[in-house]
DNA sequence: ATTGTTGCAAATATTTTGCATCAAT
DNA sequence: ATTGATGCAAAATATTTGCAACAAT
């Protein structure tokens, strides 16, 4: 344990949103001014083996971590592309649905699933729509933003 | 609907497995020789944008693309990164179940959400594992393949 | 003429890697 | 000495974009 990746762990886990790899570099190069991207993401890849952190696939181009190794559920906003926890409690009615149903797939050989929500993080709920005359839809999971 | 995209929508819904861009393009290629890699990209795009096809995130690093737009789910194979659809008929239980579960979020403003299975695929199911010493598990989703 | 599309090449973005050096056993 | 980690720069990968030429209205 390093002191860089002392502190990338550190960020990762202070971090409210779930951070990408750059933002974690970011942060991580005010402690540290000299520290480089390939160490950061060697240091990602180290924590994720130890169990540290976990790595989230947002379906954009960036990974993103997140320091909560608990299952629990994230929502990506459709209009931000932020991720974050759905306020689920891991006892609520919901889940059991859901673990029961899982459950059924092993017959398949699928031992595993994944389950990702999208709608408006809690930040873009509150917000007006930006364009005010565009129409402009929230977006469906397999749209990812095409502006910039 | 220039030759270009034609093809290009052929090679996508002749593909029985969830190709990448860069299986696309080889296949266009073999009919197009001059194709670019460009004109591949521009005209999935079209094509998603059209709603002729859709956009799968494997949670590698390449997109896939999907000819079926209706709604299935889809297994990744955590042994060879494959993807394929999942056998389950729309009418089936499970499906039910995890739909009334879904439509029970919206009061949290999630509007939608995905869900993809991660087991062994058929093809890999029905095959002894290669490496026979190393104890090698089978992946969970967080854990995409980290050997080559 | 205008509009949209192509092929090509160059650019972008993200992540990974080679390598000499450094730090700690 | 050996081992593992670092900073730096270069490479690798996947995707996007600028642009001149082309095609179809």
């Amino acid at each position: 344990m390093t002191p860089q990746r002392r502190v990338i762990l550190e960020e990762v886990e202070d971090a409210t949103n779930h951070p990408t790899a750059d933002e974690i570099y970011e942060k991580v190069r005010k402690r540290i001014p000299r520290i480089s991207m390939g160490t950061v993401y060697r240091n990602l890849d180290v924590l994720e083996s130890l169990g540290a952190i976990r790595r989230l696939d947002s379906g954009r181009s960036q990974m993103r971590f997140d320091c909560n190794t608990k299952e629990h559920y994230h929502l990506t906003c459709t209009r931000c592309g932020r991720i974050e926890d759905v306020p689920i409690q891991p006892g609520e009615h919901f889940v059991d649905t859901l673990e029961e149903a899982g459950g059924k797939l092993t017959k398949y050989g699928i031992f595993g699933y994944q389950l990702e929500f999208f709608g408006l993080c809690s930040q873009c709920i509150n917000t007006p729509k930006e364009s005010p005359e565009g129409e402009e839809k929230d977006r469906l999971p397999e749209d990812p933003e095409k502006d910039s």
